[in-house]
DNA sequence: TATACACCCTGTAGTCGCTATAGGGTCAAG
DNA sequence: CTTGACCCTATAGCGACTACAGGGTGTATA
Protein backbone atom coordinates (compact mmCIF):
# COMPACT_ATOMS: atom_id res chain seq x y z
CA UNK A 1 0.00 0.00 0.00
CA UNK A 2 1.85 2.98 -1.25
CA UNK A 3 0.23 6.10 0.55
CA UNK A 4 2.49 9.27 -1.47
CA UNK A 5 -0.23 9.81 -3.62
CA UNK A 6 0.15 12.66 -6.46
CA UNK A 7 -3.46 15.16 -7.58
CA UNK A 8 -3.72 15.86 -10.82
CA UNK A 9 -1.81 18.90 -10.28
CA UNK A 10 1.14 17.68 -8.65
CA UNK A 11 1.92 15.36 -12.12
CA UNK A 12 1.46 18.93 -14.07
CA UNK A 13 3.82 20.86 -12.69
CA UNK A 14 6.34 17.31 -12.22
CA UNK A 15 5.76 17.32 -16.25
CA UNK A 16 5.15 20.69 -17.24
CA UNK A 17 1.61 19.48 -18.43
CA UNK A 18 -1.87 21.51 -18.33
CA UNK A 19 -4.38 19.47 -15.97
CA UNK A 20 -6.37 19.45 -18.76
CA UNK A 21 -4.24 17.28 -21.17
CA UNK A 22 -3.46 14.78 -18.50
CA UNK A 23 -7.52 14.25 -18.52
CA UNK A 24 -7.28 14.00 -22.32
CA UNK A 25 -4.33 11.68 -22.17
CA UNK A 26 -6.72 9.69 -19.03
CA UNK A 27 -9.88 9.39 -21.38
CA UNK A 28 -7.82 8.91 -24.68
CA UNK A 29 -6.44 5.41 -22.86
CA UNK A 30 -2.92 7.05 -22.74
CA UNK A 31 -2.74 7.12 -19.00
CA UNK A 32 -4.85 4.74 -16.80
CA UNK A 33 -7.77 5.80 -14.71
CA UNK A 34 -5.96 6.29 -11.08
CA UNK A 35 -7.83 5.80 -8.01
CA UNK A 36 -10.27 8.40 -6.21
CA UNK A 37 -10.17 10.24 -2.72
CA UNK A 38 -12.74 10.64 -0.69
CA UNK A 39 -13.45 14.12 -2.53
CA UNK A 40 -13.54 11.78 -5.95
CA UNK A 41 -10.12 13.35 -6.77
CA UNK A 42 -7.51 11.59 -8.59
CA UNK A 43 -4.66 10.52 -6.51
CA UNK A 44 -1.86 8.91 -8.58
CA UNK A 45 0.64 6.59 -7.58
CA UNK A 46 4.44 7.15 -8.72
CA UNK A 47 4.12 4.58 -11.88
CA UNK A 48 1.47 7.42 -13.23
CA UNK A 49 4.05 10.04 -13.27
CA UNK A 50 6.72 7.90 -15.02
CA UNK A 51 3.97 6.95 -17.51
CA UNK A 52 3.57 10.48 -18.16
CA UNK A 53 6.88 11.87 -18.58
CA UNK A 54 7.15 8.68 -21.11
CA UNK A 55 4.33 10.53 -22.92
CA UNK A 56 5.01 13.90 -22.88
CA UNK A 57 8.90 12.88 -24.06
CA UNK A 58 7.62 11.07 -27.08
CA UNK A 59 5.57 13.57 -27.67
CA UNK A 60 8.31 16.17 -27.34
CA UNK A 61 10.14 13.98 -30.10
CA UNK A 62 7.27 14.40 -31.99
CA UNK A 63 5.83 11.20 -32.43
CA UNK A 64 1.93 10.97 -32.42
CA UNK A 65 -0.40 9.93 -29.83
CA UNK A 66 -0.78 6.72 -32.08
CA UNK A 67 2.81 6.21 -32.12
CA UNK A 68 2.93 6.87 -28.25
CA UNK A 69 0.26 4.10 -27.59
CA UNK A 70 2.22 1.92 -29.82
CA UNK A 71 5.55 2.59 -28.01
CA UNK A 72 3.94 2.14 -24.61
CA UNK A 73 2.34 -0.86 -25.15
CA UNK A 74 5.62 -1.97 -26.28
CA UNK A 75 7.60 -0.98 -23.28
CA UNK A 76 5.07 -2.85 -21.01
CA UNK A 77 5.82 -6.15 -22.48
CA UNK A 78 9.79 -6.49 -22.04
CA UNK A 79 10.20 -9.74 -23.31
CA UNK A 80 9.31 -8.58 -26.92
CA UNK A 81 11.67 -7.68 -29.87
CA UNK A 82 12.90 -4.35 -29.90
CA UNK A 83 12.30 -4.08 -33.58
CA UNK A 84 8.79 -2.94 -33.32
CA UNK A 85 10.01 -0.05 -31.57
CA UNK A 86 13.09 0.22 -34.18
CA UNK A 87 10.14 0.78 -37.04
CA UNK A 88 8.10 3.30 -35.63
CA UNK A 89 11.51 5.44 -34.54
CA UNK A 90 12.57 4.80 -38.28
CA UNK A 91 9.35 6.01 -39.49
CA UNK A 92 8.88 8.83 -37.93
CA UNK A 93 12.43 10.24 -38.28
CA UNK A 94 11.83 9.74 -42.04
CA UNK A 95 8.74 11.54 -41.37
CA UNK A 96 10.53 14.59 -39.79
CA UNK A 97 13.42 14.33 -42.55
CA UNK A 98 10.89 14.43 -45.64
CA UNK A 99 9.39 17.75 -43.63
CA UNK A 100 12.64 19.46 -43.45
CA UNK A 101 12.78 19.16 -47.01
CA UNK A 102 9.26 20.54 -47.53
CA UNK A 103 9.84 23.02 -45.55
CA UNK A 104 13.33 23.52 -46.84
CA UNK A 105 12.43 24.27 -50.58
CA UNK A 106 9.19 26.27 -49.33
CA UNK A 107 11.48 28.63 -47.97
CA UNK A 108 13.47 28.84 -50.87
CA UNK A 109 10.11 29.87 -53.06
CA UNK A 110 9.57 32.43 -50.30
CA UNK A 111 13.03 33.84 -50.08
CA UNK A 112 12.49 34.66 -53.93
CA UNK A 113 9.28 35.69 -53.41
CA UNK A 114 10.15 38.39 -50.72
CA UNK A 115 13.61 39.81 -52.36
CA UNK A 116 11.63 40.21 -55.22
CA UNK A 117 9.54 42.95 -53.67
CA UNK A 118 10.77 46.55 -54.27
CA UNK A 119 8.05 48.35 -55.14
CA UNK A 120 6.43 50.44 -52.92
CA UNK A 121 2.48 49.81 -53.85
CA UNK A 122 0.56 47.06 -53.87
CA UNK A 123 -0.79 47.36 -57.44
CA UNK A 124 3.47 46.89 -58.16
CA UNK A 125 3.86 44.25 -55.04
CA UNK A 126 6.35 41.60 -56.27
CA UNK A 127 4.68 38.81 -53.83
CA UNK A 128 1.21 39.75 -54.60
CA UNK A 129 1.92 39.27 -58.23
CA UNK A 130 3.65 35.83 -57.45
CA UNK A 131 0.40 34.76 -55.57
CA UNK A 132 -1.65 35.79 -58.74
CA UNK A 133 -1.58 33.82 -61.77
CA UNK A 134 -0.65 35.06 -64.90
CA UNK A 135 -3.69 36.40 -66.15
CA UNK A 136 -4.72 34.32 -69.26
CA UNK A 137 -7.95 36.08 -69.93
CA UNK A 138 -9.03 35.12 -73.36
CA UNK B 1 -18.39 38.79 -72.55
CA UNK B 2 -18.12 37.60 -69.10
CA UNK B 3 -20.99 35.49 -68.70
CA UNK B 4 -19.29 32.42 -69.19
CA UNK B 5 -20.50 30.95 -65.96
CA UNK B 6 -18.21 28.65 -64.30
CA UNK B 7 -19.72 25.57 -61.92
CA UNK B 8 -18.29 24.82 -59.01
CA UNK B 9 -16.37 21.49 -60.59
CA UNK B 10 -15.07 23.64 -63.30
CA UNK B 11 -12.91 25.76 -60.57
CA UNK B 12 -12.48 22.82 -58.76
CA UNK B 13 -10.74 21.23 -62.02
CA UNK B 14 -8.95 24.39 -62.71
CA UNK B 15 -7.47 25.03 -59.64
CA UNK B 16 -7.39 21.33 -57.92
CA UNK B 17 -8.93 22.19 -54.99
CA UNK B 18 -11.81 19.72 -53.84
CA UNK B 19 -15.60 21.20 -54.12
CA UNK B 20 -16.00 20.86 -50.61
CA UNK B 21 -12.92 22.74 -50.19
CA UNK B 22 -14.49 25.65 -51.91
CA UNK B 23 -17.60 25.54 -50.07
CA UNK B 24 -15.23 26.28 -47.23
CA UNK B 25 -13.52 29.23 -48.69
CA UNK B 26 -16.90 30.68 -49.40
CA UNK B 27 -18.43 30.30 -46.14
CA UNK B 28 -15.20 31.84 -44.06
CA UNK B 29 -15.54 34.43 -46.79
CA UNK B 30 -12.43 33.79 -49.11
CA UNK B 31 -14.07 33.46 -52.06
CA UNK B 32 -17.20 35.55 -52.01
CA UNK B 33 -20.77 34.24 -52.75
CA UNK B 34 -21.41 33.82 -56.44
CA UNK B 35 -24.81 34.50 -58.32
CA UNK B 36 -27.01 31.27 -58.42
CA UNK B 37 -28.44 29.51 -61.58
CA UNK B 38 -32.06 28.65 -61.52
CA UNK B 39 -31.37 25.36 -60.19
CA UNK B 40 -29.54 27.33 -57.44
CA UNK B 41 -25.96 25.68 -59.11
CA UNK B 42 -23.57 28.71 -57.96
CA UNK B 43 -22.11 30.28 -60.88
CA UNK B 44 -18.58 31.80 -60.64
CA UNK B 45 -17.09 34.21 -63.03
CA UNK B 46 -13.49 34.51 -63.89
CA UNK B 47 -13.08 36.65 -61.45
CA UNK B 48 -13.63 33.78 -58.45
CA UNK B 49 -11.13 31.41 -60.51
CA UNK B 50 -8.17 33.86 -59.86
CA UNK B 51 -9.21 34.42 -56.43
CA UNK B 52 -9.40 30.99 -55.46
CA UNK B 53 -5.72 30.71 -57.43
CA UNK B 54 -4.58 33.35 -55.62
CA UNK B 55 -5.93 31.45 -52.28
CA UNK B 56 -4.10 28.01 -53.60
CA UNK B 57 -1.13 29.38 -54.04
CA UNK B 58 -1.00 31.28 -51.00
CA UNK B 59 -2.28 28.26 -49.12
CA UNK B 60 0.70 25.75 -51.28
CA UNK B 61 3.27 28.50 -49.79
CA UNK B 62 1.81 27.66 -46.19
CA UNK B 63 -0.01 31.13 -45.15
CA UNK B 64 -2.47 30.59 -42.55
CA UNK B 65 -5.70 31.46 -43.93
CA UNK B 66 -6.02 34.34 -41.48
CA UNK B 67 -3.10 35.62 -43.40
CA UNK B 68 -4.52 34.55 -46.97
CA UNK B 69 -7.25 36.33 -45.94
CA UNK B 70 -5.09 39.49 -44.79
CA UNK B 71 -3.18 39.29 -48.16
CA UNK B 72 -6.56 38.97 -50.37
CA UNK B 73 -7.91 42.39 -48.73
CA UNK B 74 -4.08 43.91 -49.26
CA UNK B 75 -4.33 42.74 -53.17
CA UNK B 76 -7.92 44.18 -53.64
CA UNK B 77 -6.39 47.73 -52.18
CA UNK B 78 -3.64 48.02 -54.97
CA UNK B 79 -3.11 51.94 -53.91
CA UNK B 80 -2.08 50.91 -50.20
CA UNK B 81 1.27 50.55 -49.10
CA UNK B 82 3.51 47.45 -50.32
CA UNK B 83 5.11 47.16 -46.44
CA UNK B 84 1.99 45.37 -45.01
CA UNK B 85 2.23 42.67 -47.48
CA UNK B 86 5.92 42.54 -47.09
CA UNK B 87 5.70 42.34 -43.05
CA UNK B 88 3.30 39.29 -43.15
CA UNK B 89 5.43 37.20 -46.06
CA UNK B 90 8.90 37.81 -43.65
CA UNK B 91 6.70 36.52 -40.94
CA UNK B 92 5.39 33.64 -42.35
CA UNK B 93 9.52 32.83 -43.77
CA UNK B 94 10.77 33.28 -40.23
CA UNK B 95 8.31 30.86 -38.58
CA UNK B 96 9.43 28.42 -41.75
CA UNK B 97 12.53 28.78 -40.56
CA UNK B 98 11.95 28.21 -37.04
CA UNK B 99 10.23 25.48 -37.59
CA UNK B 100 12.87 23.94 -40.01
CA UNK B 101 15.65 24.35 -37.18
CA UNK B 102 13.15 22.76 -34.82
CA UNK B 103 12.99 19.47 -36.94
CA UNK B 104 16.66 19.52 -37.52
CA UNK B 105 17.38 19.49 -33.96
CA UNK B 106 14.51 16.78 -32.97
CA UNK B 107 16.38 14.51 -36.13
CA UNK B 108 19.45 14.63 -34.70
CA UNK B 109 17.90 13.00 -31.27
CA UNK B 110 15.82 11.08 -33.03
CA UNK B 111 19.28 10.02 -35.18
CA UNK B 112 20.95 9.30 -31.83
CA UNK B 113 17.89 7.42 -30.19
CA UNK B 114 18.19 5.08 -33.50
CA UNK B 115 21.53 4.78 -33.28
CA UNK B 116 21.53 3.82 -29.56
CA UNK B 117 19.78 0.91 -30.05
CA UNK B 118 21.61 -2.75 -30.56
CA UNK B 119 19.16 -4.89 -28.75
CA UNK B 120 16.60 -7.73 -28.97
CA UNK B 121 14.40 -7.29 -26.37
CA UNK B 122 12.44 -4.34 -25.28
CA UNK B 123 13.67 -4.56 -21.67
CA UNK B 124 17.03 -3.41 -23.15
CA UNK B 125 15.91 -1.39 -25.88
CA UNK B 126 17.50 2.27 -25.73
CA UNK B 127 14.60 3.26 -28.14
CA UNK B 128 12.44 3.02 -24.71
CA UNK B 129 15.31 3.66 -22.05
CA UNK B 130 15.64 7.10 -23.70
CA UNK B 131 11.97 7.72 -23.12
CA UNK B 132 11.73 6.67 -19.85
CA UNK B 133 13.78 9.15 -18.04
CA UNK B 134 15.08 8.18 -14.59
CA UNK B 135 12.71 8.83 -12.22
CA UNK B 136 13.40 12.57 -10.97
CA UNK B 137 12.82 13.37 -7.27
CA UNK B 138 12.31 16.75 -6.40
C1' DT C 1 -17.85 30.25 12.10
C1' DA C 2 -17.58 32.40 7.93
C1' DT C 3 -15.41 33.06 3.86
C1' DA C 4 -11.97 33.56 0.59
C1' DC C 5 -9.30 31.08 -2.32
C1' DA C 6 -6.79 27.44 -4.65
C1' DC C 7 -7.63 23.42 -6.35
C1' DC C 8 -10.49 19.70 -8.23
C1' DC C 9 -14.67 17.60 -10.87
C1' DT C 10 -17.60 16.70 -15.42
C1' DG C 11 -19.02 17.99 -19.77
C1' DT C 12 -19.01 20.54 -23.84
C1' DA C 13 -17.34 23.47 -27.41
C1' DG C 14 -13.63 25.81 -29.73
C1' DT C 15 -9.10 25.77 -32.47
C1' DC C 16 -7.17 24.88 -37.88
C1' DG C 17 -7.99 23.51 -42.48
C1' DC C 18 -10.10 20.83 -44.40
C1' DT C 19 -12.67 16.06 -45.48
C1' DA C 20 -16.48 12.97 -45.35
C1' DT C 21 -20.70 11.71 -44.79
C1' DA C 22 -26.21 11.92 -45.11
C1' DG C 23 -29.99 13.01 -47.58
C1' DG C 24 -31.63 15.21 -50.88
C1' DG C 25 -32.27 18.28 -55.76
C1' DT C 26 -30.90 19.36 -60.95
C1' DC C 27 -29.89 18.34 -65.55
C1' DA C 28 -28.44 16.24 -69.93
C1' DA C 29 -28.11 11.86 -72.43
C1' DG C 30 -29.90 7.40 -73.88
C1' DC D 1 -38.21 7.57 -68.04
C1' DT D 2 -34.39 6.29 -66.00
C1' DT D 3 -29.52 6.56 -65.22
C1' DG D 4 -25.74 8.91 -63.58
C1' DA D 5 -22.98 12.89 -63.06
C1' DC D 6 -23.23 16.77 -60.92
C1' DC D 7 -24.93 20.04 -57.47
C1' DC D 8 -27.20 21.60 -52.81
C1' DT D 9 -27.29 22.12 -47.34
C1' DA D 10 -26.08 20.69 -42.94
C1' DT D 11 -23.44 18.25 -39.76
C1' DA D 12 -19.71 15.60 -37.81
C1' DG D 13 -15.05 14.04 -37.82
C1' DC D 14 -9.77 14.38 -37.79
C1' DG D 15 -5.37 15.46 -34.14
C1' DA D 16 -3.99 17.14 -29.98
C1' DC D 17 -5.16 19.72 -27.26
C1' DT D 18 -7.32 24.22 -24.90
C1' DA D 19 -10.88 26.86 -22.79
C1' DC D 20 -14.75 27.49 -20.78
C1' DA D 21 -19.20 26.85 -17.64
C1' DG D 22 -20.93 25.50 -13.57
C1' DG D 23 -20.26 23.25 -9.96
C1' DG D 24 -17.72 20.59 -5.51
C1' DT D 25 -13.56 20.14 -2.05
C1' DG D 26 -10.06 21.47 1.16
C1' DT D 27 -7.63 24.67 3.96
C1' DA D 28 -5.93 29.05 5.83
C1' DT D 29 -7.24 33.08 7.81
C1' DA D 30 -10.54 37.02 9.90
Amino acid sequence: MSSAHLSIGDLSRATGTKVETIRFYEKNGLLPEPSRTQGNYRAYEPAHLSRLSFIRRARDLGFSLDQVRALLTLSDDRSQSCAAVDVIARAHRDEVERKIKDLQSLKTVLDQVIESCHCNIVADCAIIESLAPAPQGS
